[in-house]
DNA sequence: TATAAAACCTATCTTGTAAATAGGTTTTAT
DNA sequence: ATAAAACCTATTTACAAGATAGGTTTTATA
């Protein structure tokens, strides 16, 4: 199940790819229109930040920005970047103790082949898609 | 996530299919088997037995047996009666407080194509195909 | 008919973590 | 100087997953 920072952060996304005109974007105002904790928020945008998807512009007048066309952010990078863990089961999670019986595991081919149709899904759609 | 009900009541499947000759195999030897807790097994077994999945022989001599070819058990109907809830947000759950920001939503859409391709899956794989 | 082995039933506990709250510091335009 | 924004980190709360626990009922068989 997606977590509220994945659904969330998608959200903000939205928010600010319709509100970003030329200026930056205050995320107290994203919290305002959509209804969400602003120091909530604030916890989850440093994923996106830190990893160049949007900018944040300190000081009065600032806000955040998109880096990109909205075309170019697939709804995979952003969810993967937010999202704790994507991965369909925990054994499969990026820093999951390696599992004993994974040899002779008759399931782990499937939940591959789960995470592999989700994320394909997911960077089949962009932003823009969305908007 | 996939939770362990529905990743054990997939191990217990495949351990049936397998161990079923033609007798009935006893809970207690899956669990064995498996590594898994007998009292944890047996409150996820319910869901399959009251939808006629595997029917339970009680009394001495008795366990479960499939009522079906292996072939013909869809891994989606599995796991969509043993996890409490596969929806891929909290909103589009069964039962879920229905949403008033429906209609003006840029996200549901998405999350109900998501839902989609993974049910498409899990329902594209049997049983069999895992044995 | 006593016993063992199985399903079946229901209540309780434990623990992790998602989600949020809280209270700051730093930066920058005016 | 002030206001408004990002940025940072610790703590709290609530809930549910995951399991444990202790039964009752059914049935084969010795």
């Amino acid at each position: 199940m997606i977590s509220t920072r994945g659904r969330y952060a998608l959200r903000v996304m939205l928010d600010i790819a319709t509100n970003q005109k030329d200026g930056y974007v205050p995320m107290k105002d994203v919290a305002l229109r959509q209804g969400l904790s602003l120091k909530y928020l604030e916890q989850i945008l440093p994923a996106l930040t830190k990893n160049g998807l949007i900018v944040g512009l300190q000081g009065k007048g600032g806000g955040y920005r998109l880096t990109r066309p909205a075309g170019e952010y697939k709804i995979g990078e952003i969810l993967r970047l937010t999202e704790k863990d994507l991965a369909s089961v925990s054994c499969l999670a990026p820093g999951a103790p390696k599992c004993e019986k994974r040899a002779e595991c008759k399931t782990v081919a499937f939940w591959e082949g789960l995470d592999k149709v989700m994320n394909d899904y997911m960077d089949s759609k962009t932003l823009e898609d969305l908007l």
